[in-house]
DNA sequence: CTGAAAGCGCTAACAA
DNA sequence: TTGTTAGCGCTTTCAG
């Protein structure tokens, strides 16, 4: 067999020639798109079969209109640009994601670049955008150009669009400030991330409300996602100290919690007994800290499945849905807010 | 904006006219490829940019030959067939290469299924093969295509193909089995996986040596990769039974590992007091496990990196290298083969 | 049942 | 510096 690489690939005139018929039976014999005689086809096939023909899908897209691939395009920087650490939530995704589309069959393309005019564009059907910001450019981008687009979380200032799989935070978020009052908490902080986007909108909004329920001060402050493992302590240092500090933290970011647990027990705190300590996402950071670190799962899995039906849905000439779908966030209590009775 | 989905993309065509060139001088004046006078470059461009021009993709691949696109084809069955537990280590390569080829803004796309004459081919300048089988017919396929192919260890019955990213497995392996018997293991049992692909066989045959080296019978059997959690427990039992049962069991699957020391405790057997065990792959469920199981890392990151690499390279002409990329797994001592001296 | 030919949108060779 | 045009390989009318 010949392995050289650069060989010209077979075309579909060379079949016809090779069989002896025109290139238009040649198409329709492979793709069975109108009656061929039984002996045609057969010669056609064993052609094409000899040959290794394998037809250009460059030349069939243009034609068609259709590449029969989709498009992913993961927004949040710092799921690429991020530290290890960061990488378990997007390997999650994006490793959901492609399960789901093998299982269908479909190509699916990480996009490189929108933006930069020196990266070559795509050749997609669709694009599911995961975890827009709000007023997301890349998603306005591609609406503009008309592309069907799916969602994994609403950009935030288009809640409403339909073509999206969004997670319902406001009851999971509840349920974690309720049980850490339950233990307790009387003063809960919450440290989001700079990220705009629902993940840290959502989770933000249902605190506030929940404080305003209770009648009680809102205490937030902000720790990027981009911090480096070493920023952290510093940074959450001051929190911990003075008398008024809080009694229970909850941390956007999963990889920081640990990193907290740590400043606060150079303070002197232990967690739970002191200090509770709850996560908006989960890793096995928190898992395995020590103690374990109460979080909320995203299930990125389903997320990743629904999306992907949507889009096939979607490519497949369904109607648009009447509203988003929820999924819920799971909630993993552990060690980390539980105190002994 | 219309955001109205289905429209007609913008073309060539319709910059040119806007813009009142022609649509070669479109073609120059946005790629750069011949001079253009800066007026009419500045006209084109505002054109451009008001239709929202964006190059049709298939076109362009069609005309020059070349998409800009990477595949990545994962060969194990399993990767994707598999139980959720068996996603990490998909998840991590996927999401590795995923990651390296974003670095460098190249497009990857999944190839959903090479075989299949009803699943569209994709316009891909080469692939990248993770985890080829023995004579594995998906490499032979692309390499009879003439398409470049970088494969991610390699095809163990064509180890030399100088395009390929393999696993130094041999030194690693051994230091494994002389820590086991450091440790008092005499009568070591290797349980491979079934799939015929490199990480199953290299490390039997530096088992296989090692013990022919030291005069010790091996002592092999199998355990597929693609059993479930309750599978693996009756099969693994009559192992562990009997006078003659093994003082250490190194598994390949890394998932069954922690089943296997559930097993043995069935049977009174402590580990590693009474039992020593490791996997030759890691995943959270070796490190969590009580007690930690010694495995093997086989570097994801670090394999997807060169890969990439290697593939890019290809793809801007580099020659042949003289032999494939080898770099080391990564030995994790942990508690289940470490006994309190 | 089969063939001829148009044309998808673009790039690049050739003309001017 | 710019325009005209061939043609990449395929699918799909339209003729036969």
């Amino acid at each position: 067999m010949d392995t050289a690489s650069g060989k010209r690939p077979v075309t579909i005139r060379e079949v016809a020639e090779r069989a002896g018929v025109s290139i238009s039976t040649v198409s329709h014999a492979l793709s069975g798109r109108r009656p061929i005689s039984a002996a045609t086809k057969a010669r056609v096939r064993e052609a094409a079969a000899e040959l290794g023909y394998d037809p250009n899908p460059n030349a069939r897209s243009l034609r068609t209109g259709r590449s029969g691939l989709v498009g992913l395009i993961l927004r949040p920087r710092y799921a690429v640009a991020g530290t290890p650490d960061r990488a378990e939530t997007f390997n999650r995704l994006v490793g959901s994601i492609a399960t789901e589309m093998l299982r269908h069959k479909t190509g699916l393309i990480h996009v490189p670049d929108l933006h930069d005019p020196a990266v070559a564009s795509v050749p997609m059907d669709g694009c599911i955008v995961a975890h827009p910001y709000g007023g997301d450019t890349a998603l306005a981008e591609l609406l503009g150009r008309g592309l069907p687009v799916v969602t994994v979380e609403e950009d935030p200032e288009q809640p409403d669009l339909p073509w999206a799989v969004r997670l319902d935070y406001p009851p999971v978020v509840e349920a974690l400030l309720n049980h850490l009052n339950d233990q307790g908490a009387r003063d809960v902080l919450l440290l989001s991330g700079t990220e705009d986007n629902a993940w840290n909108r959502r989770p933000r909004e249902a605190y506030l409300a929940w404080c305003k329920r209770r009648g009680l001060p809102p205490r937030t402050a902000l720790l990027s996602e981009g911090l480096t493992q070493r920023d952290v302590p510093e940074l959450v240092q001051p929190l911990l100290s003075g008398p008024d500090r809080p009694d229970a933290i909850v941390v956007a970011t999963s990889d920081f919690a640990p990193l907290i647990a740590e400043a606060a027990a150079a303070q002197g705190l232990r967690i739970p007994d002191d200090l509770l300590l709850a996560a908006l996402t989960d890793s096995e950071h928190a898992r395995t800290s020590s103690p374990p670190i109460t979080a909320m799962d995203l299930t990125h899995e389903a997320l990743a499945e629904r999306a992907v039906e949507l889009m096939l849905a979607r490519l497949s000439g369904a109607e648009t849905p009447a509203g988003p779908v929820f999924l819920t966030p799971e909630l993993r209590l552990r060690e980390s807010t539980r105190r002994r009775d």
